[in-house]
DNA sequence: CTTGACTCCGTACCATGGTACGGAACTTAT
DNA sequence: ATAAGTTCCGTACCATGGTACGGAGTCAAG
């Protein structure tokens, strides 16, 4: 008989799979503590899908733009009992989330200032620094 | 007499401290052909406005999150008289910065959510992982 | 019970975007 | 003319976020 598994169910593989990582990329956040070690059974580590959770969450904190180590912390407070450090730190990263829209959407008036002056029925170069404000 | 510097007036140090940036780092550009590298007048390298405003372009080109491999390419772009492909690199450039900006819009959400979830009066752990849909 | 796939683990390597170091040559101020 | 400050140049080092490698152990099917 295969001994119980409860919730542990995913390999390393299977885990990276789900989370569409490979499998160093697993290990490489183990070391980081972005996600945990879990204990090995018969010398293989088995995953639950809190496991899963945690590794979509840092695949969508990276997309809005936190390090993995500002991901550590978001994670760390999660678990934790210290609402109002969460609350500061997520402000925090709010803040500088719109702060960095902001300056995208600076550079995309830009771009789209070059885009229609760099016309196909004009000659010369097209005015790459000058749509920058250059 | 000082030999005429006609337009060629900054040095290396001059020039970083007016783009905002270390001398090593314009070694750096140089390097990586971002920055020309000027003739050496009584063996010293004396920069024009030209570099100048390459040097801003390309740290305003950074914000708006491109790499230096694309902002080479944009610079020699807009020295060239291929317009159609100066337009082209640019829109693409354009899209990619929507689909970014879409993203961070997003996580702006998620991270408005978690701060007016994770109020003060409540207690337990903040729902990070939840506040990201997860 | 062997074969192939997967896991474990440490270590090395990679790209990006710089930053630092150290000696020699050159410039600038006194 | 000498001392302090720059520049020049190669090379080494750094952090971030992974990716690859090699050998050993384990696991699952035939």
């Amino acid at each position: 008989m295969v001994r119980s598994q409860g919730p542990q169910e995913l390999t390393i593989g299977k885990l990276a799979a789900a989370g569409g990582v490979g499998v160093e990329t697993v290990r490489f956040y183990q070391r980081k503590a972005l996600l945990a070690t879990p204990k090995r059974l018969d010398g293989v580590r088995r995953y639950g899908p809190e496991a899963l959770r945690r590794l979509r969450f840092i695949k969508r904190a990276q997309t809005a733009g936190f390090t993995l180590e500002e991901i550590r912390e978001l994670l760390a407070l999660d678990a934790g009992e210290n609402r109002s450090a969460a609350r500061d730190l997520a402000r925090k990263r709010l803040d500088q989330l719109e702060a960095r829209i902001g300056e995208l959407n600076r550079a995309r008036e830009a771009l789209r200032k070059l885009v229609s002056e760099c016309a196909e029925d004009k000659t010369g170069p097209c005015p790459i620094l000058a749509s920058f404000g250059l």
